[in-house]
DNA sequence: AAAAAAG
């Protein structure tokens, strides 16, 4: 029933043959006719084993690793390699014997415990039983446009195979049915690869996770860690992948399990809300890869049961909300006051969708000689969401939303209602909006952070499910939550900040799939007139002359920051770009003239430094 | 001003 890898390339390139058509920036344009799988690829002509077949998992007590008949096709001798200046790998001719898999620690026996998690892919999702469309459509990212700049950026690569993330990782990105990477996985993995740290703003459902897991578990496999110490009871992780909200580390957590499935990596999650003594035994067990939240990894620091000094890789997700008024005195006390080694010492790599330059500014802290890679346009799927504004006075809301409602429910597809996520502004809105809803038949629940732990959970399961095909969200749902079937975001109040509105609409059109995005706008939401019109504008939608108008009537103070102004196409740009011109101290936090953000040979004409002419790539030239 | 994140 679900389709076999190679029918989803098959599949993914009948299902939009046009969309390549439209965009005449792209330089790059992978050759579609000659697609050859991974598992197909550097295959001598005869005599190599079948590839296994990614519909069928090992048991869980499957030998990890080097032997069996997995070993071998996907990474034939002579493939090229990103290995430079890896400390720690032990080539092995192609056959990847001994380079892998041999990390000390001794905790093998407790892999035969280790649960499936691709065992209860099937039941997850019960209400939807389309799962070819869970494969990502590639095409719809096939043009889309690249910047990177920093000192010499490793070149991209166009399919997992060519590069040696290891025989047990690259099984689980088959069981996984990624066919190839995604834009950002292509840029963002061998710069990881190579060591490098790195700023990354790539559209929202585009496989970010992926991108900075892949080199974490690739990196942990391989290095000859010296041994870690056994403290009383403290645990010393060598990665920590840090994100915003509680459910959102726990999706990455679950993702990082499948990635890490049998390749001796340990990942571990803990988070606020919960009963702290269960991720106490699971930490316990071992860790190499802690995902967690600010505040609970905070508490285990101060009660010492975790400490940062072997942290080799820090990722953090959402990136620019991590460091914005809210959240930055924590990760600063996390990244620069606990015993975590400086820049330099770990690689540092940070995601999000949108990246303002202040917030970058910021970031550059904590980074060493980094690159900075913007994949795709003003930071949101654009093309692949339908975004609609409507004028709707306050007291008209809930009407407007029940006319939507209605209107979805007789167009559902298959006779199945499909998912709506409404954001409204207020904790307390929520709740009553919620209520509302289900006083007038609409099956809603709400999640917001007044909720417990265990309702938030609860209600996303039941919204994802479709047992309740109507959420009522705070900012808590805006970022990261990756919820397959949402096919409508409504911004029943828009956020402030356009940034905002940007990851909200982003929980629709996810994985290369078209969504809509419907905006209630009134006289309260005037600071959001132009940054929206221009957004909007950008993604080459539709924007009704009324909001135009609003937009051109430039007094209304700036309150939704519009940060893109003349930004250009990219949601992010890399802010050194323009201070490197400025020179002003203030970007400097004074006197620091060269080395305030890690990049040796300073700005002028030094080798390696920001002139036009060298140091940066694009996939524009 | 609101949201999130520790209990």
């Amino acid at each position: 029933m679900r389709t076999s890898w190679a029918d989803s390339v098959a599949n993914s390139q009948a299902e939009n043959p046009t969309t390549g058509a439209s965009d005449n920036n792209s330089s790059f344009h992978p050759a579609r006719s000659t697609y050859v799988p991974p598992h197909l690829r550097n295959r001598p002509p005869s005599s190599d084993p079948p590839a296994p077949s990614q519909s069928a998992p090992p048991p869980a007590n499957d030998r990890v690793g080097n032997s069996g008949p997995a070993a071998g096709p996907a990474w034939g001798a002579g493939s090229s390699r990103h290995d430079a200046g890896r400390p720690g790998y032990v080539s092995s001719g192609g056959r990847n014997v001994g380079g892998w898999n041999n990390r000390s620690g001794g905790w093998d026996r407790g892999r035969d415990r280790e649960v499936n998690p691709f065992a209860d892919e099937d039941i997850t999702e019960p209400a939807f039983s389309d799962q070819e469309n869970t494969v990502i459509n590639f095409d719809a990212y096939e043009d889309i446009p690249v910047e990177t700049s920093g000192d010499n950026v490793p070149p991209p690569v166009n399919t997992f195979a060519e590069i040696d993330l290891g025989e047990a990782l690259n099984l689980n990105i088959r069981r996984c049915k990624y066919v190839k990477p995604t834009p950002v996985q292509r840029h963002a993995i061998p710069i990881s690869l190579g060591g490098r740290d790195l700023m990354a703003c790539a559209q929202t459902g585009s496989g970010k996770t992926a991108a900075f897991c892949f080199p974490i578990i690739s990196g942990i496999m391989q290095g000859q860690y010296a041994q870690r110490p056994r403290g009383a009871r403290t645990v010393y992780p060598l990665a920590l992948i840090l994100s915003p909200t509680r459910e959102l580390s726990c999706q990455i957590h679950e993702e990082t399990r499948k990635f890490s499935y049998q390749t001796g990596v340990k990942v571990v999650v803990a988070y606020g809300g919960a009963p702290i003594n269960q991720q106490l035994r699971e930490l316990e067990r071992g860790v190499d890869i802690l995902v967690a939240t600010p505040g609970r990894l905070v508490d285990l620091l101060e009660r010492a049961r975790v400490s940062l000094q072997m942290i080799r890789y820090l990722a953090l997700d959402e990136a620019d909300r991590m460091l914005d008024m809210g959240f930055e005195p924590q990760i600063r006390k996390i990244v620069e006051q606990m015993d975590m080694p400086p820049p330099g010492l770990r690689q540092t790599m940070l995601f999000s969708a949108t990246f303002p330059k202040e917030i970058q500014r910021l970031a550059s802290d904590f980074l060493s000689n980094y690159i900075f890679l913007a994949v795709g346009r003003v930071g949101s799927s654009t093309d692949l969401i339908v975004q609609r504004v409507e004028f709707v006075h306050e007291s008209d809301k809930r009407s407007h939303l029940m006319d939507l409602l209605h209107a979805q429910r007789e167009n559902g597809v298959h006779g199945k209602q499909s998912l709506t996520l409404v954001f409204v502004e207020t904790k307390k809105g929520a709740d009553a909006l919620e209520h509302w809803l289900c006083m007038n038949g609409f099956p809603a629940t709400t999640i917001h952070g007044d909720r417990t732990q265990q309702e938030r959970e609860q209600a996303l399961r039941s919204f994802k499910s479709g047992n309740t095909p109507i959420l009522v969200a705070t900012d808590v749902a805006a970022r990261g939550l990756d919820i397959p079937h949402v096919a409508h975001v409504v911004n029943f109040d828009l956020p402030n900040d356009i940034d905002d509105y940007v990851h909200r609409i982003g929980r629709t059109g996810r994985a290369g799939k078209s969504g809509l995005a419907t905006a209630f706008f009134n006289e309260n939401n005037l600071s959001m007139a132009k940054p929206l019109a221009d957004l909007m504008q950008e993604a080459n939608q539709e924007v009704p002359a009324w909001l135009t108008r609003y937009a051109s009537r430039v007094s209304y103070g700036g309150g939704g920051r519009n940060r893109r102004s003349g930004g250009g196409r990219f949601g992010g740009r890399d802010f050194r770009r323009e201070s490197s011109f400025t020179r002003g101290a203030d970007f400097y936090g004074g006197g620091n003239s060269s080395g305030g953000y890690g990049v040796p040979g300073g700005y002028g004409g030094a080798p390696g430094g920001y002139g036009p002419s060298n140091g940066m790539t694009s996939a524009w030239d």
